[in-house]
DNA sequence: CTCCATTTCTTAATACGCTGAATGAATGAT
DNA sequence: ATCATTCATTCAGCGTATTAAGAAATGGAG
């Protein structure tokens, strides 16, 4: 439920009801000038008065009339967010390389890209983002308003900084204030998983929930919380660090991760670690769409494998759901390139280990996995700040 | 931080911003004009208006001018909330009984009693529930503006229902409006956790904390969540069943939690039962006390029971950190009476299992333990939802 | 001891955005 | 064609916050 919120004086009234009325037309799509006002208990002279200013920015405008409803009355013009008016660009970087994507502002992708990065060292990875910022910069046929970085680590949102990431082996790298610089566009930093969060809440899944988890699956395990419409990082950021929680005591080793840990069940490593061991003639440089490869194909000994990773995967969300009693859990990742091969165990575990009828009462969502899809979670960055900066700045200028 | 919430224009601006200036006088103490328009990015002029609004209402007062700050200029006139003007109730039922207490609006109590239940169905608790308010009533030298009730279960807030409580064998019980009825009084009914949490986060450690974490140890074991200063129970309720969270898939057995649950570890049943299995000479039919005091006398095999009771605790908070990273966790219940005894045993797990420095982070407080705290949180209910209504219910009569 | 600088609190004048009531616009029913 | 209905807009009035100026309280300089 949207409501008007942050009040005041200084930092007005009015800003603060034109972000409420901007995010209903947001979050509740093609929506009338009334419905607005019956929603946030505001008149609907404020909402006239509110929304033409948003028009007149070129936030909003009037899509068409409700021809749906039936009934004697003038029709109901129903407003739209202008999300083509700009695009912006979303990076995310691991050790893997960069992936780019452009999105419009309802963070639809309009194209996509992949960028090696020979060494992950801060100067060369911020070369290679401005490169391939430039890139995107030519593709795009509408003024790009941002660029959102995402990353794996600890960041601090709010210096735009780097605190600590392991995997690029990176610590206090201001990377927004690099690149603001040298690109002259504003930038966004955040950690790759609640990117990704921030994108389910404001252009997926989440749209229509208040509060809800996102669990990525892939070389690592995240999860991102959303409450309350707010992505949780924690009051010192480094919340949802999933895969490090310990599900066994004596549980199986993993070349990155602690044994016993969430990640030393479900990461990318101990798939492949346990097809090596289970599935008969696995290779030794045999990698995970392998595993996919012989499971679709039938195998039993593989799909063994995908029905393991799918009672851990049920075990570790009874875990989350014990402890939230989300209404939602949105899974992603590359982990799920099999997804249909773990649902069913994953769930009949999650009933199993669920308090009472806990588990009933969660929508489990996939996330249509693509390469992109970390990307997008970057650009939803970008988006969701330009959309948000705009449409609150009021009458300054 | 205290931010000015819930704008708007009908329930007005004014009401927003009263609530706003309560809450600070209430969380940071005795503080001046000055300080509260700083912290709320409020004009002096605004506060000055506010609140006069207050002080003439009766719920805040000038309490004395500040000495401690020298230079020159005016002195700061302190304001505190007048927390001595009314007391308010709070009973906890659980199927030992009823607990009472009776406290100020700072929920600090002024008297407590406990009554034992001679069945746990609705009538006989209601009944039981409308004998203690009256003793607690008669005891009381100030009006009594409202009764908090807990309980284990789960409750609809809104609808003042306990919706299923195992436990007391409940289920759809009006309780809120059947007491309301008898007792022409304004009631409130929250889980016996949530209602813990809020005390914590009115009046307790969490006063400075904008999010942190309880968790209760006794019976069961429960968690209760506090993010941005608001109770989360989760979208349909049903939040925080940390008891029931599996640790171990082949952990031991108690009487009622499921087998390798938190609670399978952590219950005072599951301390008892290592106490049988493992304390030389234990008798059948002894309790949790008689570990305690087992172990107080230095007993070695009493002491590795709790050494070990607090591993397993200190694996539970780990869990929780490295879900939450939160910069605080209170721990309560009847299952801390030997707190000194897991407390290092606790802490060098969670370090252990906790990911990175997080452990570092988290500050473990330690609820000073007494059978009135339970009573203390349903008391804390009432003391919070008078203030607030009083403190908001603005310039209408 | 008086006067001034300083800080806090208060009062007065002004501005802003919301509400409510009246009006206008668009459509179905009679 | 006229009316009832519903959605949208216009305008007067009002409440609350801000700014600016003044009053109150205090330490220090002359």
């Amino acid at each position: 439920m949207i409501e008007r919120t942050r009040a005041t004086a200084k930092d007005d009234v009015r800003s603060l009801n034109q972000g409420a009325v901007f995010q209903v037309v947001h979050r509740h799509g093609p929506v009338s000038r009334i419905d607005i006002a019956a929603r946030l208990q505001l008149s609907p002279a404020a909402v006239t008065n509110i929304t033409s200013d948003l028009i007149e920015r070129g936030l909003v405008y009037e899509a068409r009339k409700d021809d749906e409803r039936g009934g004697v009355g003038r029709r109901r013009i129903l407003l739209e967010v202008a999300y083509d008016t700009a695009s912006v660009a979303g990076i995310k970087v691991s050790n893997a390389g960069l992936t780019c994507a452009l999105t419009n502002l309802n963070a639809e992708v309009l194209s996509a890209r992949h960028e090696p990065l020979p060494e992950t060292d801060p100067d060369t990875v911020v070369d290679a983002i401005c490169a391939a910022f430039a890139a995107l910069r030519s593709g795009a046929d509408r003024p790009l308003a941002a660029l959102g970085v995402s990353l794996p680590g600890l960041v601090d949102v709010d210096r735009q900084t780097v605190r600590h990431s392991p995997l690029l082996g990176w610590d206090q790298v201001p990377l927004g204030r690099l690149l603001q610089e040298r690109l002259g566009v504003s930038v966004l930093v955040e950690n790759d998983v609640d990117a990704l969060a921030l994108a389910e809440a404001w252009f997926g899944f989440g749209r229509t929930h208040d509060s809800f988890l996102v669990v990525t699956l892939g070389r690592g395990v995240g999860l991102g919380i959303v409450m309350n419409g707010e992505v949780y990082r924690g009051p010192n950021g480094g919340a949802g660090e999933l895969g490090h929680v310990l599900l066994e005591a004596n549980g199986p080793r993993t070349r990155y991760a602690a044994p016993g840990t969430v990640e030393s069940f479900l990461s990318d490593d101990a798939l492949v670690r346990e097809a090596r061991a289970r599935v008969a003639g696995f290779p030794e440089d045999g990698g995970v769409e392998l595993v996919v490869d012989l499971a679709e194909r039938g195998r039993d000994d593989a799909l063994d494998v995908f029905e393991d990773y799918g009672r851990a995967l049920g075990r570790t969300l009874s875990l989350l759901v014990n402890v939230f009693a989300p209404s939602l859990i949105v899974l992603s990742g590359e982990g799920l390139r099999a997804a249909e091969l773990v649902l069913s165990s994953a769930q009949a575990e999650l009933r199993r280990l669920a308090f009472g009828d806990l588990a009933e009462h969660v929508e489990l969502a996939f996330e249509p996995w693509g390469d992109d899809a970390w990307a997008r979670g970057a650009a939803a960055l970008a988006a969701s700040r330009h959309l948000t900066e705009t449409a609150i700045s009021a009458r300054g200028d």
